[in-house]
DNA sequence: TTGTAAAATGTAAGCGCTTGCATATACTGT
DNA sequence: ACAGTATATGCAAGCGCTTACATTTTACAA
């Protein structure tokens, strides 16, 4: 250690003994401001820098939240992290990030691991999680939620992902589309995309239709997922006039391995996503989407686990809003 | 707290002393066979987890790496912090993320915030950096990195932006561009907006011609800072033939724009990057640009990390290659 | 055996703070 | 001026580990 200084010294130099010090620090109000300003002046003086380990030693409380998300290699992610990191920080907390990559074993391992970290507060994303960490989750006596999609058993702020599908597939039907194909995320460990492609087959449904299994097609999250995607709907006997894709990354991809393969969009192919990511805007056509508050997300649960820190009791559950956002990408079907 | 098991319990258990189950956590290969096996045993059926931040008071070390990054808003920083967190991960270390924006201020804040959590090491992005933070991190007797680009004063890990730069300059020259336009990032607290500008000056100087400022302008890193960027450059009196984006996403902005605009890239006009995202390679034409493996900066930045906490010497300075990758947004200018 | 060195384990003193409780000091009204 | 409160500060016992050093056990050679 680099000659650490200690509360002691600071206390020393100001005349005061370590509690006052420590108070000054975390509860400055209880002390007389003649007192404060002496240690402030100290702490200053010194370049002291209480040490964090002490801290969360004694007190229990170490002033970090914990992020456990899918990776951050999807600007939803990384958005929604980077609204979460900033606020906390706002309010003196500092963020630990971990990512699973959809594995199940590592995320519960990332947990364990934050948990013995001692983080004030944890934020999961989904629902889809392995029982023995539902059980940490319980066992574990600090706040928690659950974000992106809702789940009785933690509170949670997320989407109506099944609605969000629907508000898009009913955009197409409403145009007249009768052949809707779906290029979806993997869902393996992803309750977002299953409940996105459940939202489609409803709206179908609902419209006496139904959704064939070759019209839907699982891919990995990025461009060439879409991208593969497209090019094995349009591959199939009866080709889609319109394609939902589970999220814009997808659904850029497809437009654009559309545009490859000589289709005009949306006249020979209709494609809509959910996000409504800066690319969805400014790609021609522009991507008709459902615009989800991705950074209102990281925003709102980073408030919420403050709150839920300083001991307040949270929702146990919000819906964000969303909306559909028609662009280019759709139309009319070719009569 | 949660009537939390101690290591003192465990001990109990085992029959052992709280230096032998200390030992079997963290250096199991000095305690003999057979009471690692009982202290093991004694800790799964409490289900121990030890104390992180008791581990830290007592040890000095958190296994905590902090990285300060702008934001994670853009896919370079998000990509390379994603490998860098899955590298230290796997290694049984965290990382405490924090991103300030562009703002110094934010900057300093946030490394004193992580050198007080006790973060083992520290890497931050760049060479711009308030003086008083350059004096905290001399001050500061653990591992520091520098990243994206390189400076004398710390170790570093970056590419040559100058040289990257002058690439692509190159190209355009050796296509016979004679008026290039530049969109760069904003280059306040940006070290590499500016040597990418200067690579770019370079390169024409050297080809006799020079840079007008009235061709150069600087936009907000997205894709709307590229649009707005085309649209300054090509209202100019002496239009540029091609253009040089300080990075992908102005540069996919510039070129959906100049499609907006009715100009065909690249026969109107070229564009080229820098980054080599998803998206340069999936858009219509593919956007010509210089690769840089950020993701690779990530996995080696956490390297280098885990290497300089156990007490190796890392390279003063390594700098990662790039290449060109010439896609069809860049073409012979009108003759 | 026994002696000696090496290996394994135990003892206990912190690490630098927070906080309950005790004490001291500052106000208030009479 | 003096109780009687309310407010401000100090005292000191931890928080749950790690680790230097002391002690015990083991391994092995003579």
């Amino acid at each position: 250690m680099n000659q650490r200084i200690t509360i002691e010294e600071v206390a020393r130099l100001a005349g005061v003994s370590t509690a006052t010090v420590s108070r000054v620090l975390s509860r400055p109000e209880v002390v007389r401001s003649q007192t404060r300003e002496q240690v402030t002046a100290a702490i200053a003086k010194l370049d002291y820098q209480p040490d964090a380990a002490a801290r969360a030693l004694a007190s229990g409380r170490t002033h970090t939240v914990g992020c456990v998300i899918p990776t951050l290699d999807h600007a939803i992610f990384a958005r929604s992290t980077q609204a979460m990191q900033t606020t906390l920080a706002q309010a003196g907390y500092q963020l630990l990030v971990a990512s699973h990559e959809y594995d199940p074993v590592t995320e519960f391992e990332l947990v364990r691991a934050l948990q013995q970290r001692g983080v004030d507060a944890l934020v999961l994303v989904g629902t889809d999680h392995a029982p023995r960490l539902w059980k940490a989750l319980s066992a574990w006596r600090k706040p928690t939620l659950l974000t992106w999609s809702c789940d009785p058993r933690l509170p949670s702020l997320g989407f109506d992902n099944e609605g969000a599908a629907q508000m898009a597939a009913s955009h197409l039907l409403e145009l007249g589309h009768r052949y809707i194909g779906v290029i979806s995320g993997l869902t393996s460990h992803n309750d977002r995309a299953r409940s996105r492609i459940d939202g489609v087959r409803k709206s179908l449904t609902q419209a006496g239709l139904s959704l064939p299994p070759t019209l839907v097609t699982e891919q990995a999250f990025n461009l060439e997922g879409g991208r593969l995607g497209l090019r094995k709907l349009m591959a199939s006997r009866q080709k889609p006039s319109a394609i939902f894709c589970g999220n814009d990354l997808l659904a850029v991809g497809a437009l654009l391995e559309a545009q490859r393969m000589g289709l005009n969009v949306p006249s020979d192919l209709s494609i809509c996503g959910i996000d409504n990511l800066e690319i969805s805007e400014a790609i021609n056509p522009g991507l008709t989407t459902v615009s989800l508050p991705t950074q209102d997300l990281g925003r709102i649960a980073a408030q919420f686990m403050l709150s839920a820190i300083s001991g307040e009791i949270i929702a146990a559950k919000s819906l964000l809003p969303f909306e559909l956002v028609v662009r280019g990408s759709t139309g009319l079907p070719r009569r």
